[in-house]
DNA sequence: AGCTAAAATGTAAATGTTTACATCCAAATT
DNA sequence: AATTTGGATGTAAACATTTACATTTTAGCT
């Protein structure tokens, strides 16, 4: 019991399961069932097993075990940009399934580059990752068409999707929470309402896009619409918010932003020109990140369930991977967390 | 030339080095060394062999040259916090040069929880990763104590570290950092300075407050110093600064956080209480994160090289790899950003 | 031409697992 | 007592590379 633990070739060598074999007095094949099939294998042997294991310190090869196997346990997060918090809950939720299974995730930044995405979609031919989580909608269609529709692929989106691509999905209902927040902003008397959109071709922003305007349509405003097109960081914000704000038009008494970090933005240009907000003008973002309740004023804003994202598609994703049969869509909801950022008009308009 | 692609065994099969050997006609190790060290091959069978290559769609099998190699050609990026936006733009340093050296990048969020943090440095030792940049000192000590000062040992710090460990280290000078803003500050007029800080038992805080305390003494401020101590998150700014501010100790006119998520918490704090910034109170932050030239008033905070401290953590911990001789210290220069936030007192006090 | 050195290539072992198949043994059934 | 069954274990092949070593080819000399 007290032996000097045993390392039988070199004197600093891994300990492998050969290692373990000789100490426990069986094959490797057993040690290898022992640790994968437990029931398989006599309790008394594998208590032997489990002491050895102790006793010289073995922890498997992951990458012998990986190409016996042929797969990786390892599972691509794609995301456009690592630098937006809104990601990075969803990732937390991805991980706490993840590693519950046994997956490491790597996460990958594509820095709006279409080959960084066919790089990380390369992995998955050879048998780096199993499965890939993307939440961007911003990569070659190519990439993704050989999982239209089937079945099997090991792919699931998160928030993001393609119109014309049958995936399976974890996400809000964009539509109906860009109609939440148009509605709410209707009802506190506002008929110039503009949007801030992230960019036009990316598909959760057309679909808010189109609520944006059927709201509208529905309150007989359909003349009022205006669109402005940021990229959800904080300057395209403030950029298009200054441009929104000061152009000839007629200004617009709320501005609903497909990001917080945009509304952020838009709220410094209204700063800057000397718009009161929310008395001259109201502001909806979009996501309710940290940020959103520590700016002035306390942004309002749709809230998604980002932790929950991430666990579903995670487990929507292993479900793939085992075979199993699954929902493919999963709509999660959104809701609208009014701060102080909307309101109704007061003063000199 | 217009062959059907060829793939020997099964109509499905990935293509392995033995495919390709047979279409160029040449042995597996021949392909091999084509590939790892194309200067031993003949231009002849190199050029064959990346025809045959391209024509059945050949890509290495990672898991078996990982094997072979007793490689894994991952780094994990150890942090405390995925979602604190500071480490995202050191990460994509990181990735820069990384990517470039065939290596990958496994993000290990170790969320406060010292499990977590042990479960990555295991991946070290099992092969599934070559070497660990550690981007927070919240870990067990133990598990770096391997470390300490071996010149081998694949670990690097970047930005955090251990006062009584020496291990390789990207960093900014801290003290210097905390120094200069004090005496900014001290110039502008301020004598009632006091600090939020991060945890107190972090090292860089330590080095922050020794900073602080000593441009205190050289000013005979001595007897004003006050430390507050948060997490660098919004929240704990909030709160710190709610307690800096309307506590019945003589109101500090300046504050100087950790973080400037901390400082936009203490914006909020300091409006709440109807405190302007800057003629009232002036805040300084640390980071320059994105946000902080679009909150309100744009903050002044201390800038530090985020991407280059990921680069060259990153260039040294391949140097470490290499077994090359390299600098094992290297300090990188931050700066002060003068914004809105600070300025001198103005009104009544 | 003959010899040597260097370059190019091939052979086969090695990496650490998993697993199909074979074997063994004890218990259950006849 | 003989046969069957099923569980437990062992044997050895397979996974896709890399690389030490052996062999062949080429080039460079005299």
């Amino acid at each position: 019991m007290l032996n000097t633990p045993v390392t039988s070739k070199q004197p600093h060598s891994v300990p492998t399961i050969k290692d373990v074999a000789k100490a426990a007095g069986c094959s490797t094949a057993t040690v290898s069932r022992a640790l994968a099939t437990p029931e398989k294998v006599s309790d008394a042997t594998r208590k032997r097993v489990n002491q050895a294991i102790a006793q010289v310190g073995y922890s498997p090869n992951i990458a012998a075990r990986n190409l016996r196997r042929a797969e990786s346990k390892t599972i691509v997060a794609l995301l456009p940009d690592i630098s937006n918090p809104f990601f990075s809950e969803i990732i937390s939720g991805m991980e706490d399934v993840a590693h519950q299974a046994g997956y490491q995730i790597l996460i990958g930044d594509c820095e709006h580059d279409p080959a960084r995405a066919e790089a990380y979609f390369r992995l998955l031919s050879t048998n780096q990752a199993d499965g890939i989580v993307l939440m961007t909608s911003e990569i070659p269609k190519a990439l993704v068409k050989q999982a239209d529709g089937q079945a099997s692929f090991p792919l699931v989106m998160a928030c993001e999707f393609f119109s014309d691509i049958d995936l399976p999905l974890i996400a809000v209902d964009n539509h109906q929470a860009s109609c939440q927040a148009i509605d709410y902003l209707v009802s506190l008397g506002h008929r110039r309402i503009a949007t801030l959109s992230g960019p036009a071709n990316n598909p959760i922003c057309q679909e808010r896009n189109r609520g944006y305007r059927d709201t509208l349509a529905a309150h007989q405003l359909s003349n009022e619409a205006r669109i402005a097109e940021g990229n959800f960081g904080f300057r395209s914000g403030y950029q298009q918010g200054l441009a929104l704000l000061e152009g000839k038009a007629p200004r617009p008494t709320a501005i609903f932003c497909h990001s917080d970090e945009m509304a952020v933005g838009v709220l410094k240009a209204a700063r800057q020109l000397g718009i009161r907000v929310p008395d001259q003008l109201s502001v909806v973002g979009f996501d309710n990140i940290g940020l959103s309740e520590y700016c002035d004023p306390e942004l309002t804003t749709i809230s998604q369930p980002r932790n929950e994202i991430g666990q579903q598609a995670m487990q929507l994703l292993l479900h793939l991977l085992r075979g199993e049969q699954a929902i493919r869509h999963q709509t999660l909801s959104s809701h609208l967390i009014v701060r102080k950022s909307t309101g109704r008009l007061k003063g000199q308009p």
